[in-house]
DNA sequence: CAATTTTGTTCGCATTACGAACTAATGATG
DNA sequence: CATCATTAGTTCGTAATGCGAACAAAATTG
Protein backbone atom coordinates (compact mmCIF):
# COMPACT_ATOMS: atom_id res chain seq x y z
CA UNK A 1 0.00 0.00 0.00
CA UNK A 2 1.32 3.64 -0.93
CA UNK A 3 2.30 6.01 1.84
CA UNK A 4 -1.11 7.56 3.63
CA UNK A 5 -2.69 9.14 0.51
CA UNK A 6 -5.31 10.62 2.28
CA UNK A 7 -7.34 12.23 -0.63
CA UNK A 8 -7.55 9.29 -2.85
CA UNK A 9 -11.37 8.42 -1.88
CA UNK A 10 -13.12 8.99 -5.12
CA UNK A 11 -14.83 12.19 -5.29
CA UNK A 12 -15.73 12.26 -1.54
CA UNK A 13 -14.45 12.11 1.70
CA UNK A 14 -12.33 15.33 1.36
CA UNK A 15 -13.29 16.83 4.30
CA UNK A 16 -12.23 16.00 8.10
CA UNK A 17 -15.44 15.91 9.87
CA UNK A 18 -17.53 13.86 7.21
CA UNK A 19 -19.78 10.54 7.91
CA UNK A 20 -19.51 8.00 5.39
CA UNK A 21 -21.59 5.90 6.18
CA UNK A 22 -24.32 8.29 6.76
CA UNK A 23 -23.99 9.58 2.80
CA UNK A 24 -23.46 5.57 1.34
CA UNK A 25 -26.82 4.76 3.01
CA UNK A 26 -28.98 7.86 1.93
CA UNK A 27 -27.69 6.89 -1.80
CA UNK A 28 -28.97 3.38 -1.20
CA UNK A 29 -32.23 4.77 -0.15
CA UNK A 30 -32.60 7.23 -3.06
CA UNK A 31 -31.42 4.09 -5.69
CA UNK A 32 -34.81 2.32 -5.25
CA UNK A 33 -36.32 6.35 -7.35
CA UNK A 34 -34.34 6.74 -9.53
CA UNK A 35 -33.73 2.68 -10.67
CA UNK A 36 -36.43 0.04 -9.65
CA UNK A 37 -39.30 -0.07 -6.45
CA UNK A 38 -37.47 -3.79 -5.76
CA UNK A 39 -34.12 -4.44 -6.11
CA UNK A 40 -31.87 -7.77 -4.73
CA UNK A 41 -28.78 -6.84 -3.03
CA UNK A 42 -26.94 -6.80 -6.29
CA UNK A 43 -28.74 -4.40 -7.82
CA UNK A 44 -28.69 -2.03 -5.38
CA UNK A 45 -24.71 -2.38 -5.07
CA UNK A 46 -24.58 -1.56 -8.44
CA UNK A 47 -27.00 1.24 -8.77
CA UNK A 48 -25.15 2.93 -5.81
CA UNK A 49 -21.77 1.56 -6.97
CA UNK A 50 -21.17 -0.10 -3.55
CA UNK A 51 -19.49 -3.70 -2.90
CA UNK A 52 -22.44 -6.08 -2.33
CA UNK A 53 -20.76 -6.30 1.37
CA UNK A 54 -21.96 -2.59 1.70
CA UNK A 55 -25.03 -2.89 0.28
CA UNK A 56 -26.34 -5.74 2.33
CA UNK A 57 -25.10 -3.98 5.51
CA UNK A 58 -27.29 -1.01 4.55
CA UNK A 59 -29.78 -2.52 3.56
CA UNK A 60 -30.13 -4.39 6.38
CA UNK A 61 -29.46 -1.25 8.85
CA UNK A 62 -32.67 0.45 6.99
CA UNK A 63 -35.11 -2.79 7.16
CA UNK A 64 -34.06 -3.22 10.92
CA UNK A 65 -35.12 0.13 11.67
CA UNK A 66 -38.31 0.00 9.68
CA UNK A 67 -37.70 2.14 6.60
CA UNK A 68 -37.22 -1.31 4.27
CA UNK A 69 -39.05 -4.17 4.11
CA UNK A 70 -37.57 -7.59 2.41
CA UNK A 71 -38.79 -11.09 1.69
CA UNK A 72 -35.10 -12.21 1.74
CA UNK A 73 -34.73 -11.52 -1.87
CA UNK A 74 -36.27 -8.36 -2.64
CA UNK A 75 -35.77 -5.21 -1.00
CA UNK A 76 -38.23 -2.52 -0.98
CA UNK A 77 -39.02 0.73 1.06
CA UNK A 78 -41.35 1.05 3.35
CA UNK A 79 -43.85 4.67 4.22
CA UNK A 80 -41.10 5.63 7.47
CA UNK A 81 -39.16 6.80 4.60
CA UNK A 82 -41.67 9.59 4.16
CA UNK A 83 -40.95 10.69 7.52
CA UNK A 84 -37.48 11.91 6.57
CA UNK A 85 -39.23 14.08 3.56
CA UNK A 86 -41.65 15.23 5.95
CA UNK A 87 -39.29 16.70 8.31
CA UNK A 88 -38.13 18.84 5.90
CA UNK A 89 -42.31 19.87 4.43
CA UNK A 90 -43.03 20.63 8.20
CA UNK A 91 -40.32 23.08 8.55
CA UNK A 92 -41.55 24.76 5.92
CA UNK A 93 -43.76 27.15 7.46
CA UNK A 94 -45.82 28.02 4.50
CA UNK A 95 -47.24 24.43 3.70
CA UNK A 96 -49.92 23.91 5.47
CA UNK A 97 -51.44 26.85 4.37
CA UNK A 98 -50.85 26.90 0.88
CA UNK A 99 -52.72 23.93 0.22
CA UNK A 100 -56.14 24.65 0.72
CA UNK A 101 -55.30 28.45 -1.24
CA UNK A 102 -54.09 26.11 -3.97
CA UNK A 103 -57.32 23.92 -4.19
CA UNK A 104 -59.37 27.06 -4.66
CA UNK A 105 -56.68 28.41 -7.75
CA UNK A 106 -57.26 24.72 -9.39
CA UNK A 107 -60.82 25.20 -8.77
CA UNK A 108 -61.20 28.43 -10.11
CA UNK A 109 -58.79 27.76 -12.82
CA UNK A 110 -59.43 24.19 -13.74
CA UNK A 111 -55.23 23.88 -14.30
CA UNK A 112 -52.77 22.08 -12.17
CA UNK A 113 -51.28 24.58 -9.38
CA UNK A 114 -47.98 24.33 -7.86
CA UNK A 115 -45.80 25.58 -5.66
CA UNK A 116 -41.66 25.29 -5.07
CA UNK A 117 -38.75 26.44 -4.26
CA UNK A 118 -35.02 26.87 -5.25
CA UNK A 119 -31.97 24.59 -4.46
CA UNK A 120 -28.89 25.28 -6.25
CA UNK A 121 -29.88 25.16 -9.87
CA UNK A 122 -33.18 23.23 -9.44
CA UNK A 123 -36.64 24.38 -8.45
CA UNK A 124 -38.01 21.88 -6.17
CA UNK A 125 -41.94 20.94 -5.92
CA UNK A 126 -43.31 21.15 -2.21
CA UNK A 127 -46.50 20.66 -3.11
CA UNK A 128 -48.77 20.64 -5.96
CA UNK A 129 -52.66 20.00 -6.86
CA UNK A 130 -53.21 18.53 -9.89
CA UNK A 131 -56.04 18.84 -12.37
CA UNK A 132 -58.26 15.81 -13.60
CA UNK A 133 -56.22 16.07 -16.77
CA UNK A 134 -53.66 14.01 -18.02
CA UNK A 135 -50.39 15.99 -17.65
CA UNK A 136 -47.57 15.77 -20.17
CA UNK A 137 -45.08 15.12 -17.36
CA UNK A 138 -45.57 13.69 -14.37
CA UNK A 139 -44.66 16.07 -11.65
CA UNK A 140 -44.88 15.31 -7.47
CA UNK A 141 -43.40 16.79 -4.69
CA UNK A 142 -39.63 16.30 -4.35
CA UNK A 143 -38.93 16.48 -8.34
CA UNK A 144 -36.79 19.07 -9.85
CA UNK A 145 -36.67 21.32 -12.72
CA UNK A 146 -34.15 23.15 -14.30
CA UNK A 147 -34.41 26.94 -12.93
CA UNK A 148 -33.54 29.16 -15.90
CA UNK A 149 -36.35 27.83 -18.21
CA UNK A 150 -39.63 27.47 -15.84
CA UNK A 151 -41.38 30.14 -14.77
CA UNK A 152 -41.37 29.42 -11.27
CA UNK A 153 -37.42 29.37 -11.42
CA UNK A 154 -37.35 33.12 -12.93
CA UNK A 155 -39.40 34.35 -10.25
CA UNK A 156 -37.04 32.64 -7.91
CA UNK A 157 -34.13 33.41 -9.34
CA UNK A 158 -35.58 37.60 -9.60
CA UNK A 159 -36.03 37.22 -5.85
CA UNK A 160 -32.41 36.39 -5.39
CA UNK A 161 -29.79 38.64 -3.63
CA UNK A 162 -27.97 39.94 -6.21
CA UNK A 163 -24.81 38.70 -5.37
CA UNK A 164 -26.36 34.88 -5.57
CA UNK A 165 -27.41 35.36 -8.87
CA UNK A 166 -24.10 36.44 -10.33
CA UNK A 167 -22.64 33.32 -8.46
CA UNK A 168 -25.13 31.68 -10.85
CA UNK A 169 -25.24 33.06 -13.78
CA UNK A 170 -21.41 32.11 -13.57
CA UNK A 171 -22.59 28.35 -12.92
CA UNK A 172 -25.45 27.89 -15.03
CA UNK A 173 -24.91 25.85 -18.26
CA UNK A 174 -28.25 27.19 -20.66
CA UNK A 175 -29.36 23.89 -22.30
CA UNK A 176 -31.85 24.35 -24.89
CA UNK A 177 -34.82 21.87 -24.09
CA UNK A 178 -36.95 23.35 -26.65
CA UNK A 179 -36.76 25.19 -29.78
CA UNK A 180 -37.97 27.99 -27.69
CA UNK A 181 -36.01 27.68 -24.68
CA UNK A 182 -33.74 30.88 -24.16
CA UNK A 183 -30.72 30.71 -26.05
CA UNK A 184 -28.65 33.09 -24.36
CA UNK A 185 -27.20 34.58 -21.32
CA UNK A 186 -28.08 38.05 -22.11
CA UNK A 187 -31.85 36.82 -23.04
CA UNK A 188 -31.98 34.57 -19.85
CA UNK A 189 -31.04 37.99 -17.75
CA UNK A 190 -33.43 39.94 -19.26
CA UNK A 191 -35.98 37.63 -18.54
CA UNK A 192 -35.09 37.41 -14.98
CA UNK A 193 -34.72 41.12 -15.04
CA UNK A 194 -38.64 41.15 -16.30
CA UNK A 195 -39.79 39.33 -13.79
CA UNK A 196 -38.33 41.11 -10.92
CA UNK A 197 -39.66 44.20 -12.96
CA UNK A 198 -43.43 43.17 -13.21
CA UNK A 199 -43.59 40.71 -9.95
CA UNK A 200 -44.35 37.66 -12.03
CA UNK A 201 -42.49 35.44 -14.83
CA UNK A 202 -44.75 33.91 -18.17
CA UNK A 203 -42.71 30.79 -19.81
CA UNK A 204 -43.72 29.52 -22.95
CA UNK A 205 -43.28 26.26 -24.22
CA UNK A 206 -39.22 26.48 -22.97
CA UNK A 207 -39.26 23.53 -21.19
CA UNK A 208 -41.34 21.51 -22.75
CA UNK A 209 -43.14 22.08 -25.98
CA UNK A 210 -46.82 22.44 -25.54
CA UNK A 211 -46.78 23.49 -22.15
CA UNK A 212 -47.09 26.72 -20.68
CA UNK A 213 -47.01 28.33 -17.15
CA UNK A 214 -46.79 31.82 -15.51
CA UNK A 215 -45.51 31.98 -11.99
CA UNK A 216 -45.41 34.59 -9.12
CA UNK A 217 -43.67 34.92 -5.68
CA UNK A 218 -44.73 34.50 -2.14
CA UNK A 219 -42.86 36.49 0.09
CA UNK A 220 -42.27 36.53 3.57
CA UNK A 221 -42.96 40.05 5.77
CA UNK A 222 -39.79 41.41 4.84
CA UNK A 223 -40.15 41.12 1.65
CA UNK A 224 -37.96 38.15 0.50
CA UNK A 225 -38.93 35.97 -1.88
CA UNK A 226 -39.81 31.97 -0.05
CA UNK A 227 -41.35 30.32 -2.69
CA UNK A 228 -43.40 30.46 -6.10
CA UNK A 229 -46.64 29.52 -6.75
CA UNK A 230 -47.54 28.59 -10.32
CA UNK A 231 -50.08 27.31 -12.73
CA UNK A 232 -49.60 25.14 -15.95
CA UNK A 233 -51.07 24.71 -18.94
CA UNK A 234 -51.55 23.29 -22.45
CA UNK A 235 -50.34 25.73 -25.23
CA UNK A 236 -54.02 24.34 -27.25
CA UNK A 237 -56.21 25.12 -23.98
CA UNK A 238 -54.95 28.54 -22.89
CA UNK A 239 -53.51 31.57 -24.84
CA UNK A 240 -50.77 33.81 -23.49
CA UNK A 241 -52.80 36.78 -23.27
CA UNK A 242 -55.60 34.73 -21.38
CA UNK A 243 -53.05 33.67 -18.80
CA UNK A 244 -52.03 37.35 -18.13
CA UNK A 245 -55.69 38.67 -17.91
CA UNK A 246 -57.19 35.80 -16.30
CA UNK A 247 -54.61 33.08 -14.52
CA UNK A 248 -52.40 36.27 -13.07
CA UNK A 249 -54.56 37.82 -11.33
CA UNK A 250 -55.97 34.78 -9.30
CA UNK A 251 -52.37 33.28 -8.37
CA UNK A 252 -51.09 37.01 -7.30
CA UNK A 253 -54.60 37.06 -4.60
CA UNK A 254 -53.65 33.70 -4.06
CA UNK A 255 -49.87 34.38 -3.61
CA UNK A 256 -50.88 37.33 -1.09
CA UNK A 257 -53.25 35.11 0.95
CA UNK A 258 -50.21 32.62 1.28
CA UNK A 259 -48.18 35.32 2.19
CA UNK A 260 -50.70 37.62 4.93
CA UNK A 261 -51.15 33.50 6.88
CA UNK A 262 -47.56 33.40 6.78
CA UNK A 263 -47.22 36.96 8.85
CA UNK A 264 -49.51 36.70 12.09
CA UNK B 1 -13.27 -1.93 31.64
CA UNK B 2 -15.85 -5.14 31.76
CA UNK B 3 -15.33 -8.28 29.57
CA UNK B 4 -16.64 -8.47 26.07
CA UNK B 5 -20.43 -7.27 27.15
CA UNK B 6 -21.71 -6.97 23.12
CA UNK B 7 -24.96 -6.38 23.70
CA UNK B 8 -24.97 -3.67 26.65
CA UNK B 9 -25.48 -0.49 23.60
CA UNK B 10 -28.89 1.29 24.95
CA UNK B 11 -31.53 -0.81 22.64
CA UNK B 12 -30.13 -0.86 19.50
CA UNK B 13 -26.81 -2.21 17.93
CA UNK B 14 -27.58 -6.04 18.78
CA UNK B 15 -27.04 -6.95 15.52
CA UNK B 16 -23.93 -7.75 13.64
CA UNK B 17 -24.08 -6.17 10.44
CA UNK B 18 -25.68 -2.79 11.19
CA UNK B 19 -24.74 0.58 10.50
CA UNK B 20 -24.77 2.57 13.47
CA UNK B 21 -23.64 5.71 11.49
CA UNK B 22 -26.54 5.67 9.41
CA UNK B 23 -29.55 5.22 11.99
CA UNK B 24 -27.95 7.88 13.60
CA UNK B 25 -27.68 10.37 10.84
CA UNK B 26 -31.25 9.40 10.06
CA UNK B 27 -32.12 10.40 13.82
CA UNK B 28 -30.81 14.19 12.80
CA UNK B 29 -33.24 14.52 9.86
CA UNK B 30 -35.85 13.35 11.57
CA UNK B 31 -34.78 15.60 14.53
CA UNK B 32 -35.77 18.53 12.82
CA UNK B 33 -39.80 17.60 12.57
CA UNK B 34 -39.93 16.69 15.65
CA UNK B 35 -38.44 19.47 17.40
CA UNK B 36 -37.43 23.13 15.46
CA UNK B 37 -37.33 23.86 11.81
CA UNK B 38 -34.15 25.67 12.88
CA UNK B 39 -31.77 24.15 15.19
CA UNK B 40 -28.31 24.62 16.80
CA UNK B 41 -25.42 22.13 17.15
CA UNK B 42 -26.32 21.60 20.69
CA UNK B 43 -30.18 21.77 19.84
CA UNK B 44 -29.66 18.96 17.78
CA UNK B 45 -27.35 16.94 20.31
CA UNK B 46 -30.02 16.66 22.74
CA UNK B 47 -32.82 15.90 20.62
CA UNK B 48 -31.20 12.77 19.50
CA UNK B 49 -28.98 11.52 22.25
CA UNK B 50 -25.91 12.19 20.48
CA UNK B 51 -23.07 13.76 21.93
CA UNK B 52 -21.92 17.57 20.30
CA UNK B 53 -19.23 16.04 18.90
CA UNK B 54 -21.52 13.36 16.75
CA UNK B 55 -24.18 15.89 16.43
CA UNK B 56 -21.80 18.04 14.59
CA UNK B 57 -20.05 15.55 12.56
CA UNK B 58 -23.95 14.18 11.10
CA UNK B 59 -24.95 17.82 10.14
CA UNK B 60 -21.67 19.05 8.69
CA UNK B 61 -21.88 15.89 6.05
CA UNK B 62 -25.89 16.55 5.49
CA UNK B 63 -24.62 20.28 5.00
CA UNK B 64 -21.80 19.13 2.37
CA UNK B 65 -24.06 16.49 0.87
CA UNK B 66 -26.92 19.42 0.50
CA UNK B 67 -29.43 17.91 2.76
CA UNK B 68 -28.86 20.63 5.29
CA UNK B 69 -27.90 24.02 5.40
CA UNK B 70 -25.95 26.33 8.06
CA UNK B 71 -25.07 29.86 8.69
CA UNK B 72 -22.65 29.08 10.90
CA UNK B 73 -24.91 28.91 14.10
CA UNK B 74 -28.21 26.97 13.08
CA UNK B 75 -29.12 24.37 11.04
CA UNK B 76 -32.03 24.19 8.61
CA UNK B 77 -32.52 21.14 6.23
CA UNK B 78 -32.94 22.11 2.80
CA UNK B 79 -35.28 20.66 -0.15
CA UNK B 80 -33.36 18.01 -0.95
CA UNK B 81 -34.40 15.46 1.87
CA UNK B 82 -37.83 15.62 0.23
CA UNK B 83 -35.84 13.65 -2.59
CA UNK B 84 -35.28 10.58 -0.14
CA UNK B 85 -39.14 10.34 0.97
CA UNK B 86 -40.02 11.03 -2.66
CA UNK B 87 -37.90 7.89 -3.81
CA UNK B 88 -40.73 6.02 -1.62
CA UNK B 89 -43.68 7.64 -3.05
CA UNK B 90 -42.70 6.89 -6.43
CA UNK B 91 -42.63 3.15 -5.80
CA UNK B 92 -46.10 3.53 -4.79
CA UNK B 93 -47.68 2.40 -8.19
CA UNK B 94 -51.05 4.22 -7.42
CA UNK B 95 -49.79 7.76 -6.50
CA UNK B 96 -49.93 9.39 -9.43
CA UNK B 97 -52.83 7.84 -10.81
CA UNK B 98 -54.54 8.90 -7.11
CA UNK B 99 -54.32 12.66 -7.35
CA UNK B 100 -56.79 13.82 -9.91
CA UNK B 101 -59.58 10.61 -8.65
CA UNK B 102 -58.98 12.08 -5.35
CA UNK B 103 -59.58 15.62 -6.34
CA UNK B 104 -62.43 14.96 -8.01
CA UNK B 105 -63.70 13.26 -4.91
CA UNK B 106 -63.32 16.65 -3.11
CA UNK B 107 -64.69 18.80 -5.83
CA UNK B 108 -67.97 16.44 -5.48
CA UNK B 109 -68.34 16.34 -1.53
CA UNK B 110 -66.28 19.62 -0.73
CA UNK B 111 -64.75 17.76 2.51
CA UNK B 112 -61.15 16.27 2.51
CA UNK B 113 -59.53 13.14 1.03
CA UNK B 114 -56.83 11.01 1.87
CA UNK B 115 -54.88 7.64 0.90
CA UNK B 116 -52.56 5.67 3.79
CA UNK B 117 -51.10 2.54 3.93
CA UNK B 118 -50.24 0.76 6.93
CA UNK B 119 -47.31 0.73 8.37
CA UNK B 120 -46.66 -1.27 11.91
CA UNK B 121 -49.90 -0.06 13.80
CA UNK B 122 -49.99 3.05 12.23
CA UNK B 123 -51.76 4.30 9.10
CA UNK B 124 -49.12 6.54 7.07
CA UNK B 125 -50.59 9.20 4.78
CA UNK B 126 -49.38 9.20 1.41
CA UNK B 127 -51.89 11.76 -0.80
CA UNK B 128 -54.09 14.03 0.86
CA UNK B 129 -56.34 16.50 -0.84
CA UNK B 130 -57.29 19.28 1.31
CA UNK B 131 -60.64 21.71 1.17
CA UNK B 132 -60.40 24.99 1.95
CA UNK B 133 -61.68 24.55 5.68
CA UNK B 134 -59.32 25.00 8.49
CA UNK B 135 -59.08 21.56 9.81
CA UNK B 136 -58.46 20.38 13.32
CA UNK B 137 -55.77 18.06 12.93
CA UNK B 138 -53.05 19.10 10.91
CA UNK B 139 -52.57 16.21 8.34
CA UNK B 140 -50.36 15.78 5.93
CA UNK B 141 -48.29 13.49 3.96
CA UNK B 142 -46.08 11.04 6.10
CA UNK B 143 -48.13 11.97 9.32
CA UNK B 144 -49.05 8.91 11.42
CA UNK B 145 -52.45 8.03 13.05
CA UNK B 146 -52.82 4.68 15.55
CA UNK B 147 -54.69 2.44 12.67
CA UNK B 148 -57.37 0.79 15.48
CA UNK B 149 -59.49 4.06 15.83
CA UNK B 150 -59.40 5.47 12.69
CA UNK B 151 -61.46 5.18 9.11
CA UNK B 152 -58.47 3.97 7.12
CA UNK B 153 -56.64 1.88 9.59
CA UNK B 154 -59.80 -0.35 10.40
CA UNK B 155 -60.23 -0.79 6.40
CA UNK B 156 -56.43 -1.57 6.39
CA UNK B 157 -56.31 -3.99 8.97
CA UNK B 158 -59.20 -5.84 7.68
CA UNK B 159 -57.24 -6.87 4.45
CA UNK B 160 -54.40 -7.99 6.21
CA UNK B 161 -54.18 -11.63 6.26
CA UNK B 162 -55.67 -13.61 9.32
CA UNK B 163 -52.22 -14.55 10.66
CA UNK B 164 -51.01 -10.91 10.40
CA UNK B 165 -54.05 -9.20 12.11
CA UNK B 166 -53.39 -11.77 14.71
CA UNK B 167 -49.91 -10.36 15.42
CA UNK B 168 -51.75 -6.99 15.35
CA UNK B 169 -54.19 -7.64 18.25
CA UNK B 170 -51.78 -9.29 20.52
CA UNK B 171 -49.29 -6.28 20.10
CA UNK B 172 -51.33 -3.20 19.88
CA UNK B 173 -52.83 -1.03 22.89
CA UNK B 174 -56.12 0.35 23.08
CA UNK B 175 -55.85 3.76 24.21
CA UNK B 176 -59.01 6.10 24.64
CA UNK B 177 -58.19 9.09 22.41
CA UNK B 178 -62.06 10.46 23.28
CA UNK B 179 -65.22 9.05 25.21
CA UNK B 180 -66.17 7.37 21.80
CA UNK B 181 -63.04 5.41 20.97
CA UNK B 182 -63.56 1.21 20.83
CA UNK B 183 -63.09 0.80 24.59
CA UNK B 184 -62.37 -3.22 24.12
CA UNK B 185 -60.63 -5.57 22.28
CA UNK B 186 -63.65 -7.57 21.72
CA UNK B 187 -65.53 -3.98 19.68
CA UNK B 188 -62.40 -3.15 18.25
CA UNK B 189 -62.10 -6.96 16.70
CA UNK B 190 -66.45 -6.90 15.85
CA UNK B 191 -65.15 -3.46 14.01
CA UNK B 192 -62.39 -4.75 11.92
CA UNK B 193 -64.63 -7.79 11.55
CA UNK B 194 -67.39 -5.26 10.25
CA UNK B 195 -65.20 -3.53 7.66
CA UNK B 196 -63.89 -6.79 6.03
CA UNK B 197 -67.24 -7.85 5.65
CA UNK B 198 -69.04 -4.37 4.43
CA UNK B 199 -66.09 -3.46 2.48
CA UNK B 200 -66.00 0.01 4.29
CA UNK B 201 -65.69 1.32 7.47
CA UNK B 202 -67.14 4.68 9.19
CA UNK B 203 -65.44 5.79 12.25
CA UNK B 204 -67.49 8.59 14.25
CA UNK B 205 -65.42 10.93 16.98
CA UNK B 206 -63.39 7.83 17.87
CA UNK B 207 -60.16 9.87 17.03
CA UNK B 208 -60.91 13.02 18.16
CA UNK B 209 -64.26 14.72 19.19
CA UNK B 210 -65.67 16.38 16.37
CA UNK B 211 -64.44 14.27 13.52
CA UNK B 212 -66.09 11.65 11.56
CA UNK B 213 -64.67 10.02 8.51
CA UNK B 214 -65.23 6.81 6.15
CA UNK B 215 -62.65 4.63 4.23
CA UNK B 216 -62.68 2.13 1.65
CA UNK B 217 -59.89 -0.19 0.39
CA UNK B 218 -58.00 0.30 -2.54
CA UNK B 219 -56.84 -3.43 -4.07
CA UNK B 220 -54.71 -4.66 -6.52
CA UNK B 221 -56.10 -6.91 -9.50
CA UNK B 222 -55.14 -9.65 -6.98
CA UNK B 223 -57.98 -8.02 -4.74
CA UNK B 224 -55.37 -7.58 -2.31
CA UNK B 225 -55.62 -3.90 -0.52
CA UNK B 226 -52.76 -1.84 -1.05
CA UNK B 227 -54.16 1.21 0.56
CA UNK B 228 -57.41 2.67 1.75
CA UNK B 229 -59.06 5.98 0.58
CA UNK B 230 -61.11 8.17 2.90
CA UNK B 231 -63.32 11.63 3.17
CA UNK B 232 -63.20 13.39 6.83
CA UNK B 233 -65.87 15.50 7.65
CA UNK B 234 -66.69 17.28 10.86
CA UNK B 235 -69.56 16.00 13.56
CA UNK B 236 -72.09 19.18 13.00
CA UNK B 237 -71.31 19.16 9.04
CA UNK B 238 -72.78 15.50 7.98
CA UNK B 239 -74.60 13.27 9.45
CA UNK B 240 -74.00 9.44 9.74
CA UNK B 241 -76.95 8.90 7.38
CA UNK B 242 -75.45 11.30 4.44
CA UNK B 243 -71.82 9.73 4.62
CA UNK B 244 -73.21 6.29 3.98
CA UNK B 245 -75.63 7.54 1.44
CA UNK B 246 -73.58 10.36 -0.44
CA UNK B 247 -69.90 10.06 0.26
CA UNK B 248 -69.82 6.10 0.14
CA UNK B 249 -70.77 5.61 -3.50
CA UNK B 250 -68.74 8.48 -4.39
CA UNK B 251 -65.64 7.00 -2.42
CA UNK B 252 -66.14 3.67 -3.86
CA UNK B 253 -65.95 4.85 -7.29
CA UNK B 254 -62.73 6.60 -6.90
CA UNK B 255 -61.59 3.39 -4.99
CA UNK B 256 -62.79 1.76 -8.48
CA UNK B 257 -61.05 4.09 -10.72
CA UNK B 258 -57.26 4.24 -9.01
CA UNK B 259 -57.55 0.02 -9.05
CA UNK B 260 -58.20 -0.14 -12.33
CA UNK B 261 -55.63 2.19 -13.66
CA UNK B 262 -53.27 -0.13 -11.74
CA UNK B 263 -54.28 -2.80 -14.02
CA UNK B 264 -53.12 -1.75 -17.25
C1' DC C 1 -24.87 -32.32 -14.20
C1' DA C 2 -20.40 -30.24 -14.27
C1' DA C 3 -18.79 -25.67 -15.35
C1' DT C 4 -19.43 -21.02 -14.99
C1' DT C 5 -21.45 -17.00 -13.53
C1' DT C 6 -23.78 -14.52 -10.30
C1' DT C 7 -25.36 -13.57 -5.73
C1' DG C 8 -24.92 -13.59 -0.84
C1' DT C 9 -22.06 -13.99 3.61
C1' DT C 10 -18.03 -14.21 6.73
C1' DC C 11 -14.23 -12.35 9.18
C1' DG C 12 -9.60 -10.23 10.13
C1' DC C 13 -8.04 -5.75 10.10
C1' DA C 14 -7.50 -0.77 8.75
C1' DT C 15 -10.16 3.18 8.86
C1' DT C 16 -13.65 5.49 10.49
C1' DA C 17 -16.07 7.68 13.53
C1' DC C 18 -16.11 7.87 18.48
C1' DG C 19 -16.39 10.95 22.68
C1' DA C 20 -13.43 12.73 26.54
C1' DA C 21 -11.03 16.61 27.10
C1' DC C 22 -10.13 21.09 25.74
C1' DT C 23 -11.17 25.84 24.09
C1' DA C 24 -14.28 29.53 22.89
C1' DA C 25 -18.38 32.04 23.50
C1' DT C 26 -22.15 33.58 26.06
C1' DG C 27 -24.51 35.11 30.01
C1' DA C 28 -25.03 35.97 34.85
C1' DT C 29 -23.47 38.47 39.14
C1' DG C 30 -21.67 41.49 42.49
C1' DC D 1 -17.37 45.70 33.62
C1' DA D 2 -14.13 42.37 35.22
C1' DT D 3 -14.99 37.62 37.10
C1' DC D 4 -17.03 33.50 37.28
C1' DA D 5 -20.31 30.02 35.56
C1' DT D 6 -22.42 27.93 32.11
C1' DT D 7 -23.12 26.52 27.70
C1' DA D 8 -21.58 25.75 22.91
C1' DG D 9 -18.22 24.19 19.62
C1' DT D 10 -13.79 21.75 18.27
C1' DT D 11 -9.70 18.77 18.50
C1' DC D 12 -7.40 14.47 18.58
C1' DG D 13 -5.80 9.89 20.28
C1' DT D 14 -7.82 5.55 19.97
C1' DA D 15 -11.24 1.67 20.23
C1' DA D 16 -14.66 -0.19 17.80
C1' DT D 17 -17.08 0.14 13.72
C1' DG D 18 -17.72 -0.84 9.33
C1' DC D 19 -14.78 -2.16 5.45
C1' DG D 20 -14.12 -5.32 1.37
C1' DA D 21 -11.26 -9.35 -0.08
C1' DA D 22 -12.04 -13.84 0.07
C1' DC D 23 -15.14 -17.53 0.53
C1' DA D 24 -19.61 -20.05 -0.02
C1' DA D 25 -23.99 -20.75 -1.97
C1' DA D 26 -27.21 -20.38 -5.55
C1' DA D 27 -28.53 -19.73 -10.19
C1' DT D 28 -27.62 -20.23 -14.96
C1' DT D 29 -25.77 -22.33 -18.95
C1' DG D 30 -23.66 -25.43 -22.17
Amino acid sequence: MTTGEVLERAGAGEDKDYVQSLVRGLEVIRAFSQYKPRMTLSEVAQHTGLTRAAARRFLLTLVREGYAETDGKLFALRPKVLELGFAYLSSLPMWEVAQPVMRDVVNTLQESCSLSVLDGDDIVYVARVPTARVMTIGLSIGSRLPAFCSSMGRVLLAGLPPAELAVFYDRVRIEKRTPRTVATMVALKEAVENARRQGWALVDQELELGLRSIAVPVRNRRGEVLAALNVSTHEGRSSIEAMRSQFLPVLLDAAQRISAALSQ
